[in-house]
DNA sequence: AATACGTGGTT
DNA sequence: TAACCAAGTAT
């Protein structure tokens, strides 16, 4: 099968069966003339980095909702934008999402850069956003490389080089398949393929495109691809968490450093977390030790935090961050592992 | 090149 | 239950 085939399989798939999603311009639709919102197309894309399509959904509507315009968002408060984004994870998109919107209005008149060489020159946007944007928004000829891409190439072509060293061979055999005409439809038809056919687990090969051309599932090896570096194990952290509820019903929040983990997100303030961490209590008070433990996976760590809570009376002045008024403290705009401790402190308090 | 950086769904 | 995984980027 010779790769234009290849190709022209993939895009009439895509005509057929292409995943409907509110930032997407499908098939028929672009076919008509219609063309993305090169905003749209950006927040998505920067949504979607190693999160899924269902989690976003809802973060993308409310999203546009709220900042309609890149200059609108470009124009909006730091703390309501981490606010919004508080649950997606990887908080640093937040802070590069309000950086990247202040340079598009700021420096290039609230128009996103069409090529791919101008986009990667903006905060948060990288080798794969670069080329998504390019070919999703303005459709240029530019190849995606995700999880995906990275999944259905190196079984398309049988590659058993371990990844990411298999990173610069993916690139250039997913290039090959890059079509002139239609490269928009193609980067998100190869990312549906990937997402619905092509999964990681048990692919569907009886009912892919691509059942033919593909080596790996000629040789039968297709859910052994593509081969990873295996993972290190999680070490487990502890910590301890302070929530403190003034006689007005403001709580005692802070707002974490710009860099590190939550960076700029709201929290309660605690301890170090680490092997035995040591009290740290932000204000004077008769802290109670909830008796239940936050369990919460990060990343590269298992976190296993404690809780205090205390009622303090008005006029206190705490040590460490600031109260928040009860009317203006919403537990949606904490981060997840927040939100489970005063979850998990809200309940212990009725008991 | 290797590591830091979230979260929720799936297996 | 625990590992795996998702439309990656920055340093």
């Amino acid at each position: 099968m010779r790769d234009e085939q290849i190709t022209a399989a993939l895009l009439d798939w895509y005509d057929r069966h292409a995943r409907v999603m509110p930032w997407r311009v499908g098939p028929g639709e672009r076919r008509a003339g219609v063309r993305p919102d090169p905003y749209a197309v950006w927040l998505s894309e920067v949504m979607l980095q190693q999160t899924t399509v269902a989690a976003v959904r809802d973060y993308f509507r409310r999203f546009t909702a709220r900042w309609p315009t890149v200059g609108d968002l470009a124009a909006a408060e730091d703390g309501d934008v981490m606010g919004e984004w508080a649950g997606l994870g990887y908080y640093a998109r937040a802070r590069n999402l309000l950086k990247c919107a202040r340079v598009v209005a700021g420096e290039h008149g609230g128009r996103f850069p069409d090529s791919r060489a101008e986009l990667l020159k903006l905060p948060g946007i990288g080798p794969y956003t670069a080329s998504a944007v390019a070919a999703i928004a303005f459709d240029r000829p530019e190849t995606v490389l995700d999880g995906n891409v990275e999944r259905v190439i190196s079984r398309l072509r049988l590659v058993e080089t371990p990844l990411p060293a298999a990173k610069p061979e993916l690139t250039d055999l997913a290039g090959e398949l890059t079509p002139v005409e239609r490269p928009g439809d193609y980067a998100q038809a190869v990312m549906d393929l990937g997402a619905t056919i092509c999964t990681p687990k048990s692919p569907a090969c009886g009912i892919c495109p691509w059942r033919e051309p593909c080596l790996a599932r000629a040789a039968g090896v297709q859910a052994d691809l593509p081969r990873k570096a295996p993972k290190k194990a999680k070490p487990v952290r502890y910590g301890i968490a302070y929530l403190a509820r003034r006689a007005d019903g403001a709580w005692l929040l802070e707002r974490r450093p710009e860099s590190g983990l939550l960076g700029g997100m709201l929290g309660w303030p605690g301890s170090e977390w680490g092997e035995a961490p040591e009290e740290a209590p932000p204000v004077a008070a008769e802290w109670q030790d909830v008796g239940a433990e936050v369990r919460h996976t990060f990343t590269h760590f298992h976190l296993r935090l404690a809780l205090r809570v205390a009622e303090v009376p008005e006029g206190v002045r705490p040590e460490r961050g600031s109260f928040l008024p009860r009317d203006r403290f919403r537990p949606s705009d904490l981060p997840t592992v927040m939100r489970k401790a005063f979850d998990l402190a809200a309940t212990a308090r009725r008991d």
